[in-house]
DNA sequence: CGACATGTTGAGCCTGTTCAATAAACGTGG
DNA sequence: CCACGTTTATTGAACAGGCTCAACATGTCG
């Protein structure tokens, strides 16, 4: 990528533990749901939750996956319009939304990560609109990879050797996430493995890319640059 | 595409505080590309954008809808990642991305517009990834009747009565932002008009609901609140 | 008025779904 | 540490919603 122009550079290590209160999480334990008030929002340090959304009849959409380094719980009124729960143990700061005002420095922190989020979730949008259900598959497990980013990937380099994955979600989550149903998700994974993309462990949640370039050119991750 | 790095800018007067530069753009005029510097963000005041991302096949996804009182052009890192074009001719408020960090106003306003966007975003989500074609098409038809929010929606009322609508999208952009294609739209709004939920006028871009409270309920707008 | 973009409709196909049966992994208590 | 019940994962067969390819109709605008 090439030199940023100026742009206002956010505090990037500024200490959170200033303003907000530390709690943990256990496994699938319910953060908020949607018609809680929302009256705090959480700056995720361990562990992950995934934020999802319950249509009357039963139907499930994921619409985020949160991660360490992640805030979540914003709301565009009074009350929470999502449900959260723990994908992984873990811990968060809690910030009172009120608080958010009388600090410039969360303010520009929020501002940033809001951005973040705005950017993941149209590319997102993208997966659910127009990938098959193999790129889907491969861009989650891609999103995995730690410290991958496609604008870092050399295009030259056919093998970038194995990485292991940590997938905490089970097949169904996967499937509400990516918009398939559970069998669809089992048969792409299974798939995966028998075309030598992937292997999967045995131990659930284990994952191996066998080569991560590989992997990432059949999620077709790039965005096209030309118009 | 990319312009080099920061050059130094010619001395501007500079303009009132909290309020940017105005400008007016065409139809399909195009405001930015993907790969274009980030440096302003655009409130829009009259007329409307679309916001979209393409494949390097040609797959399109338009990610955003941008109307009267909607900000755009935020940008995670110091380039667009999608594209962005007027769907009718319109005005808009250009604000530097630097004047941000000075202007606490300003910044208390992007922080209620990003909410409301990442819970729009959430919303589509849900219709990308979990709801039929005429659940998808009847949403979007919903989303551009004035002054409708569903909450405000009483329960008992079984007609309320026509609302025209004006669609500034064809119906390949229809497709693109829902994740259908050009034909399957064109038949799913014929089969809304011969089951009597709109009427589609001769003229581009008219259609008129027959009964707003009828369609909202196809729709499936409604979020489940229970657990 | 005429050319071209946009919209409509049909027929057949394909990807992903649904329903169903089986297998493997987990975790709990003895 | 193992047995057992429960949850999660895998696989198969048949189906269907939406897609593709193609022909034709209607609007729009110079």
């Amino acid at each position: 990528m090439l030199q940023p122009i100026a742009l206002p550079k956010p505090p990037r290590s500024a200490p959170p533990a200033a303003a907000g209160k530390n709690r943990s999480f256990n496994k699938r334990e319910s953060l908020f749901r949607a018609g809680d008030p929302a009256t705090q929002i959480y700056e995720v340090v361990k562990g992950s939750l995934f934020i999802y959304k319950l249509l009357s009849d039963g139907r499930r959409q994921v619409v985020e996956l949160v991660r360490p380094g992640d805030i979540c719980g914003f709301a565009d009124g009074p009350e929470h319009d999502s449900d959260c729960e723990a994908l992984e143990a873990g811990t968060f700061i809690a910030h009172e939304r009120i608080s958010i005002q009388s600090s410039p420095a969360l303010q520009q922190r929020l501002l940033r990560q809001l951005d973040r989020r705005v950017s993941a979730l149209h590319h997102q949008a993208v997966t659910l609109g127009r990938r098959t259900a193999t790129e889907r598959v491969a861009s989650l497990i891609m999103q995995l990879v730690s410290n991958h980013s496609p604008s870092q990937c050399p295009i030259a380099d056919a093998v970038k050797g194995e990485a292991a994955i940590h997938m905490p979600m089970t097949r169904g989550e996967i499937a509400d996430y990516l918009g398939l149903t559970l069998e669809t998700v089992c048969r792409t994974l299974t798939d995966l493995e028998r075309r030598n993309y992937i292997r999967i462990g045995q131990k659930r949640g284990e994952i191996t890319i066998t080569s991560v370039c590989r992997l990432c050119r059949l999620a077709k991750t790039d965005v096209c640059m030309n118009g």
